[in-house]
DNA sequence: AGATGTACCCGGACGC
DNA sequence: TGCGTCCGGGTACATC
């Protein structure tokens, strides 16, 4: 195996994390179809892992999903499996038995040209559900930030009311789905608000700046890859794209970007929290 | 309603 | 180098 690990901290994937492997797996598994199972670690599935075999040998994926941080596997059958990564969790792609990480693999699905392999999984899970079990379970996620129906009038209505801060608003996956806790101080860096700000005392100015501020860092992050520490195939250049792009999130003590102040590290809720005091506004 | 606390989990970092 | 210890994230759920 010769994959360059970087030295990195473990990644949390978010929102355009997600996205990136949403698209690298539509393009490599979608339409093709599962030959073999091989389960490392039972506690990934949710079934009995020979049932697990035996249900999904065979299947077709017909196509890939993403909902907030999950992803979700439409098989032929009409069921689903239903993927969080969690802290830590990865996905690669190999071509053939040479081209694997060199990582602790808990699932691999093996299909005619290649072998995906599901890395990291502790708290993550790769569960085969129905259709019904999986609305059930995502019953409460809040909308994509990029739902058309989300509208700069319909976000505020959201927010409407919310006594909560900011930080712990944007990582609510009841609120928006997707976001965690660096994209949700990145966020608030580029509106320029304190992670501790409450949600009520936000004017207009400030609610439309975040509302733009989401969608700006979550595209830009995405499209470069997010910030995954492996790429998703050997020859992929843009997964993990973001590494290092980051403004705020875990630089406490080195200067800001936009005006040399250092950036300060706390903590809200025990998460961690960086900001900008000079360009993040306290009220 | 929101905040807080706890369980879940184990690779990797750290200490001796 | 080896072995033990501890941390940390998102989610779900209980409790105040």
């Amino acid at each position: 195996m010769l994959l360059e690990i970087r030295e990195e901290d473990e990644r949390m994937p978010e929102w355009p994390e997600m996205e990136t492997y949403r698209a690298m797996l539509t393009k490599y598994v979608a339409g093709k179809s599962i030959r073999s199972v091989e389960i490392a670690r039972e506690k990934s599935v949710n079934v009995d892992a020979e049932q697990f075999k035996r249900e999904l040998e065979g299947r077709t994926i017909w196509f890939i999903e993403r909902r907030g941080k999950y992803i979700l596997f439409h098989l032929d059958n009409g069921k689903r499996l239903l993927l969080h990564l969690m802290l830590g969790g990865l996905l690669y792609y190999g071509s053939d038995e040479q081209d694997r990480p060199d990582r602790t693999v808990q699932v691999t699905l093996t299909f005619e040209q290649g072998h995906l392999y599901f890395i990291g999984l502790r708290l993550g899970f790769l569960h085969y559900l129905s259709v019904k079990e999986v609305e059930a379970r995502l019953a409460e996620l809040g909308p994509d930030p990029f739902d058309k129906r989300l509208t700069l009038e319909n976000f505020k209505a959201r927010l409407q009311g919310k006594r909560s801060a900011l930080k712990n608003a944007l990582v609510d996956q009841h609120v928006l789905s997707g976001i965690g806790n660096c994209y949700a101080d990145e966020i608030a860096f580029t509106a320029g608000i304190r992670p501790d700000r409450k949600l009520t005392t936000l004017d207009e100015a400030e609610l439309e700046r975040l509302y733009h501020a989401i969608h700006k860092v979550l595209r830009d992050a995405a499209d470069k890859g997010g910030y995954m520490e492996l790429p998703f195939t050997r020859d992929d250049e843009l997964t993990g794209g973001y590494n290092s792009q980051c403004l705020v999130y875990d630089r406490g003590g080195e200067p800001c970007v936009q005006c040399g102040t250092a950036i300060v590290k706390t903590e809200m809720s025990s998460r961690k929290v960086f900001y900008c005091p000079n360009c993040q506004k306290e009220s």
